[in-house]
DNA sequence: GACTATGAACCGTGATCACAGTCGGCGGCA
DNA sequence: TGCCGCCGACTGTGATCACGGTTCATAGTC
């Protein structure tokens, strides 16, 4: 039913998936060393596919190639990291003027009870990081989803996949955190822009909270100096 | 000397240069099948570095591999066009604003001759096509990277290579149009934002300089509708 | 005891082969 | 004459092997 057909996915795909996932969920960390073979044994397939998903996460940054071929988890310097954040500020900000802009009453709908999920677990009794992190993620991606710029939600989620081992390893830090994060008000600010059309404030408050997350992750001083 | 060392490139990477040059160069035809194995013959190896190379262009959406897993140059439409020039003007028009701001006199000496050279070729008795592409882009890239965002430079580069074989086939198709672009005079007001350090003006002359090309394309009417 | 040389294990890369799926052209049938 | 079905060539993918280069640990020497 569905416009694209789904002709069984490759390995090299699914391992695209599977070693992604090790990146966002901080199972690998910053400056580990990866082998291809030691990949190929963990998710039981040959060395190539591993090549193929490692080759594709490497042109995005996500991983590193050393100059001697040696495949590595980046690590985040305080300046990548605050590009990475200016950066973010200004596409993710645009995504939600423009979403502000295009968004039907529909896409709405289905936004709304993302943030107060979001919302509702920070406050409560249990905060689960891992989640947290992945309720923040479908929310960003539902608002950016309703600008209708394809081309502008990929280039969002290589961001994203930059940013995620250190935006992971930080919620996984300092879980307790969550309850006192403005991030609530932010979602809050950015939904109401886009039920008034308001770019700006959308922009204003995507922008905002991508802001304060970045400035919080910095004074805590434990990305490496330059 | 160098600061990053130089360890022979890859079969890979220079397999990855070629076809790159392919695309950009518009010597292959959006729409056109590509094999990896007619490819590798071409280009004197085995399929292997060339699966790495059309899985990297893959990657960045500059080639297109179909749910049967056919390798095209994927086809421009008129709305794909329109977003892509849309996303340049906000990412070129940041780098142009934050280069204005972070410019040494170095850089902006290194600039000038390439925006002389780039007028005086257009207004010349021969003007060559494939050349102004060259410089247009030497210039607008040597621009973005005084920003020093090297994250937001790659960014860019991607967008290039996606709108690459349509300005190319442009260019080609027309290229006594050059005597009449207003090109030369958005560059001239980029340059000049850049010494003022007038941030604002810069991104307005570089996102002008995109939105006049693009809509001069589009008006050719020559991409497909949607 | 500290330092260097040496060798084995391991790294990524490229080539080659096997295989299932797709596409097109040719032949036969209505 | 027009259409359908089949067969062969060709596609990308995955596995396996070979090869040069790097790294790390151990043994030998000063």
């Amino acid at each position: 039913m569905s416009s694209t057909a789904k002709p069984a996915p490759t390995m090299g795909e699914t391992a695209y998936g599977q070693i992604a996932g090790l990146l966002t969920s901080g199972r690998v960390a910053p400056g580990e060393r990866l082998s291809l073979r030691d990949l190929a044994e963990r998710l039981g397939t040959s060395t190539m596919p591993i090549r193929a998903a490692v080759g594709r996460l490497a042109e995005y940054g996500a991983l590193e190639v050393s100059p001697n071929r040696a495949v590595r988890v980046p690590v985040m310097s305080a300046g990548r990291f605050s590009e990475l954040a200016d950066l973010r500020q200004q596409m993710e900000g645009l995504a939600a003027e423009r979403a502000a802009l295009a968004a039907t009453a529909e896409d709405i709908d289905a936004i709304e009870p993302i943030a107060t999920a979001f919302a509702e677990m920070v406050v409560g009794p249990d905060p689960d990081g891992g989640r947290a992190v992945a309720l923040n993620r479908d929310l960003h991606f539902a608002i950016y989803a309703a600008a209708r710029m394809p081309l502008l939600q990929s280039m969002i989620e290589r961001l994203w996949l930059l940013a995620g081992p250190v935006l992971n390893l930080d919620m996984r830090a300092d879980p307790r955190r969550l309850a006192n994060t403005p991030a609530p008000r932010f979602h809050a600010s950015a939904l109401a822009a886009l039920r008034r059309r308001d770019g700006a404030s959308a922009r204003a408050a995507i922008s905002g909270d991508i802001a304060d997350a970045a400035s919080f992750i910095l004074a805590r001083g434990v990305l490496k100096e330059d």
